[in-house]
DNA sequence: GCACATAGTGTCAAAATGGATACCGTTAGT
DNA sequence: ACTAACGGTATCCATTTTGACACTATGTGC
């Protein structure tokens, strides 16, 4: 168990008080994992309604992300054996808890950044 | 090129109402970015007075955060024409009113990871 | 016997990110 | 003359992340 107690080294979670910040960042973080949460709240969906939603992503950049959420245990993966395949995502509960946070960071979008991006500005 | 802010990041903001959240996860994201703004939470600190509290950054890595965090109007940079050099660095009027997104992140992980992380174990 | 649909995998290469290390400029202290 | 203090830069390199693109499996419809 690689937790706090790592004597020389530690991984994560054992710096300052914020480090939980980080480390649930690190959780939502990549490129993907915030939409597609945002977009699980509303309710189940099968991989390629996802990609609907979210155009850029490739496919093997979805299965990715999803692979890493489900690891983490924010989303459930559900399975149905038939052909062509189907597969449900949604949220566990641990992912349901994010909510409030998913809801923050878009709120703060929304109203600070107002759909552009101030880095956008010189490109 | 080890300039301040990554343009590839997420700069095309044009897909779905989702985007504000990773607009700004992107912001925040960025190694050291979560713990940077926390701290700054409490008041103004010096360059140095910011290493201290974090100790695993390096001198390259936290001025690269802190541009750009300056790049995206979070933190404000005031520069003493002193010798040995002053640099204060403190949240903008704008990064403050991120406050309630850093706390919520510090929340969940406080509550939700306390000490606890699945990718950490089976290494 | 071929294409279509779904939900993937595999491989390679480019790009972004991060770490290590050394150097810079000014002034005060010894 | 040399060193320390502070807040950086510059350069090089390793690791990680991402993108492009091709390939897979299988049952159904033509």
């Amino acid at each position: 168990m690689d937790t706090v107690s790592s004597p020389g080294r530690h991984s994560r979670l054992d710096c300052s008080p914020g480090c939980s910040v980080e480390a649930t960042l690190s959780l939502i973080d990549g490129k993907w994992k915030g939409v597609i949460l945002f977009h699980l709240l509303d309710g189940t969906l099968r991989f390629n309604e996802i990609r609907k939603r979210i155009p850029d992503v490739t496919q093997r950049m979805l299965t990715n992300q999803l692979r890493e959420l489900e690891v983490d245990g924010l989303i459930a993966r559900r399975v149905y054996a038939q052909v062509p395949p189907k597969v449900e995502y949604s949220l566990s509960e641990r992912g349901r808890s994010l909510e409030a946070v998913i809801l923050a960071l878009k709120h703060w979008g929304d109203a600070h950044l107002h759909l552009f991006h101030p880095r956008d500005s010189a490109a």
